[in-house]
DNA sequence: CTAGGGTTAG
């Protein structure tokens, strides 16, 4: 007994498998390897230290290997994630208890909860079932919380929280950890109410407290509800209860701000960090990169690479989708740069963010040399470079990319299909919209709310403005975009009185509140029917009852509406007003007026600071040249005539297209 | 001896 006590304190100090052999041949030589003691401490030592292959070689020789032998070796594999070794020693485990003579090797809660945990990992949910009926008939295993926790893992991951419920509920006292772990399994599995729910549940009427762990959970859900009050709560509950310098907490707090567009509540948290991981500084950066600050996201990155933080692929995501913001192809080169350098420019993350930083960019070759590179291309690559297409303005290549896709066996999702709905909207092609309806409905995705918006343009923009009203109409739960794609849609049939009635419907019969982009549709269905003072009444609503700020967007359009029906002196007076200096639209849409309304003095202003802006716009040129001309100006005329001569300037010829006899893909047929 | 958590592409 007393060599025990002896040997012990040597397995403690092993530090690598080579020690561990040592120790191993001096239990050998002196016969001791019988004692099951010493296998056992043995086999645990070559584990602590990874030496995995030792340990097997160990177990093998073992004629009966006990429980707790078994265990080791178990969570060796499980360890190193070679979960197909796991479940298969375990079911060996099980298939040898019935020969064993003694009887009393049987798998415990350890052994159980390592087999569950292969089995999620292997989506081996067959297996996982069979494992949880050997559970239910011990009490001794079936009332452990290990195994109550891979039991809810497993579920979670394959079957379902209705069963992940089940389990939970067979324990009088579950821990925190298993709290946990449903609040985890109902956001992940995309209930973030039911996380809340049951979060709520159990800090007020169980008064049980959270950690640190549990809050990470619940910020999750608040981030993926875009519920910036749960991140105000956790915030101040995390400051009070000092779990401020747990750093996954932090993180995920600071994504729930990013993604609810609180840049300044992130920004300060962020300062405030005392210490930072790259997890940290990516979620900054893609804070800034997807809320309009792109300058800044780029500047973060630098800093962050000056401060000695390696950047990973999820760094250089961030960095892309700002350069593909800003449009700036030379970072995002530089950036690109970094990928290759790094090694992941092919993770399929990196290249597709890749793809549409280019494509946002124009620069189209780079962009299909790439895709065209990447070895393992998913349904969101495909659809970057569908997207890229359609912004790019060549929506029959988006469309003829799309059946690429399809021959490529990648089954489109409904953003795919909201792109090429977008791509096929500027077509305009009717027979076209009707297939891609079809296939909606056949697929599912008509049921997405962001489908249908995309639909009702669809069928606005291919000129049958009763299948748009008839989408609309079959839409359950509309919310505000769908609203404004239907106003929109009225508006470029020219019904503006109709525009206008949904407009009205909408403020009274939901509690849904309209944005800008709804205020825009009304405004522009008001100037395309020369509404002129609903027009001027809407703008006036949206200033001081929604408390809109007016983008140039607006500006424009209300520069068209009063230009539209003469009021050329209302509209400059509005130009004067705007807080900050008009563009071109704005510039574009007044001249666009006085050319209609042959009023010279007000369309030389806006030519005058048109070609300001824009000094090579051809456009801008002949519109005023054809002022001058109405109005028998014709040196004027002949004057800009011969400038834009100088200028070298070309008008690009319009065109348009018709389909003859174009098969679609029989995927798309209906 | 064992369980739950944070950043990513269209």
């Amino acid at each position: 007994m007393r060599i025990r006590g002896l040997i012990s304190p040597l397995f403690e100090a092993c530090k690598d498998g080579k020690s561990v052999a040592q120790l191993h041949s001096y239990i050998l030589k002196n016969g001791l390897i019988h004692d099951s003691f010493f296998v056992t401490k043995l086999s645990a030592s070559y584990i602590k230290c990874f030496s995995l292959k030792r340990a097997h070689k160990l177990f093998d020789e073992t004629p009966r290997p006990s429980v707790y032998l078994w265990n080791s070796i178990l969570r060796g594999y499980s360890r190193e994630k070679q979960w197909k070794t796991t479940l298969h020693l375990f079911l060996q485990m099980l298939s040898s208890t019935t020969i064993t003579a003694t009887g009393d090797v049987k798998p415990d809660n350890f052994t159980i909860s390592i087999a569950l945990m292969a089995c999620t990992e292997l989506s081996a949910i067959e297996m996982g079932r069979a494992i949880h009926g050997l559970v239910k008939k011990s009490k001794k295993i079936g009332s452990d919380m290990f195994v109550g926790s891979a039991l809810i893992e497993l579920y979670v991951k394959h079957g379902g929280m209705d069963d992940a419920l089940q389990v939970f509920d067979e324990f009088p006292q579950p821990d925190v950890v298993l709290r946990t772990s449903m609040v985890t399994g109902y956001q992940q599995s995309g209930h973030a109410e039911m996380a809340i729910s049951f979060f709520s549940r159990m800090v007020v009427m169980e008064g049980v407290s959270p950690d640190p762990v549990t809050l990470v959970s619940v910020v999750s859900a608040g981030a993926q509800m875009l519920n910036i009050e749960v991140g105000r709560c956790v915030h101040g509950f995390m400051i009070r209860m000092g779990f401020n310098v747990h750093l996954c907490l932090v993180n995920s707090l600071l994504n729930l701000y990013a993604k609810t567009g609180s840049v300044n509540n992130a920004r300060n948290l962020f300062m405030k960090m005392p210490q930072k991981d790259v997890i940290s500084w990516s979620t900054m950066i893609a804070c800034y990169a997807q809320n309009g600050k792109a300058s800044d996201a780029l500047d973060l990155f630098n800093e962050m690479i000056e401060n000695g933080f390696e950047p990973n692929s999820v760094t250089v995501v961030g960095a892309l989708q700002a350069c593909a913001a800003a449009c700036d192809s030379k970072e995002g080169r530089k950036i690109h740069e970094i990928a290759i350098q790094k090694g992941f420019e092919f993770e399929v993350s990196v290249s597709t963010a890749l793809v549409d930083m280019y494509m946002k960019c124009s620069c189209l070759k780079e962009a299909v040399d790439l895709f065209k590179r990447i070895p393992k291309k998913d349904v969101v690559s495909w659809a970057a470079l569908i997207g890229g297409f359609a912004q790019n303005g060549l929506a029959n290549e988006s469309i003829g990319i799309f059946h690429t896709m399809l021959c490529s066996e990648t089954r489109p999702d409904a953003v795919t299909m909201v792109k090429l709905l977008t791509a096929s909207s500027e077509i305009g092609n009717l027979h076209q919209a009707l297939c891609l309806h079809g296939f909606l409905v056949t697929s599912g995705f008509d049921h997405k709310i962001f489908v249908g918006a995309a639909l009702i343009e669809l069928y606005s923009k291919c000129g049958s403005i009763d299948d748009a009203i008839r989408v609309f109409e079959g839409i359950n739960d509309r919310d505000v975009i769908v609203w404004s794609s239907m106003i929109a849609g009225y508006g470029i049939h020219g019904l503006g009185r109709e525009a206008l009635e949904t407009f009205d419907r909408l403020i009274e019969t939901t509690f849904l509140r309209p944005n800008r982009v709804t205020f825009l549709s009304v405004l522009s269905a008001c100037s395309h029917s020369g509404l002129v003072g609903e027009g001027i009444k809407i703008f006036d609503k949206m200033v001081h009852e929604c408390r809109i700020n007016p983008s140039l967007e607006h500006y424009s359009v209300m520069v068209d509406l009063l230009g539209r029906t003469g009021e050329l002196e209302k509209a400059l007076q509005l130009i004067d007003q705007m807080p900050e200096p008009a563009g071109p639209h704005v510039w574009g849409a007044l001249l666009g007026a006085c050319r209609l309304h042959h009023n010279v003095k007000i369309g030389e202003i806006a030519a005058k600071n048109l070609l300001r802006l824009d000094p090579d716009h051809v456009g801008y040129y002949a519109l005023l040249c054809n002022i001058y001309a109405a109005d028998g100006k014709w040196h004027n005329a002949a004057a800009i005539r011969t400038l834009i001569k100088e200028k070298g300037l070309k008008k690009m010829p319009g065109y348009s297209s018709i389909d003859i006899g174009k098969e679609l893909h029989p995927f798309l047929a209906v």
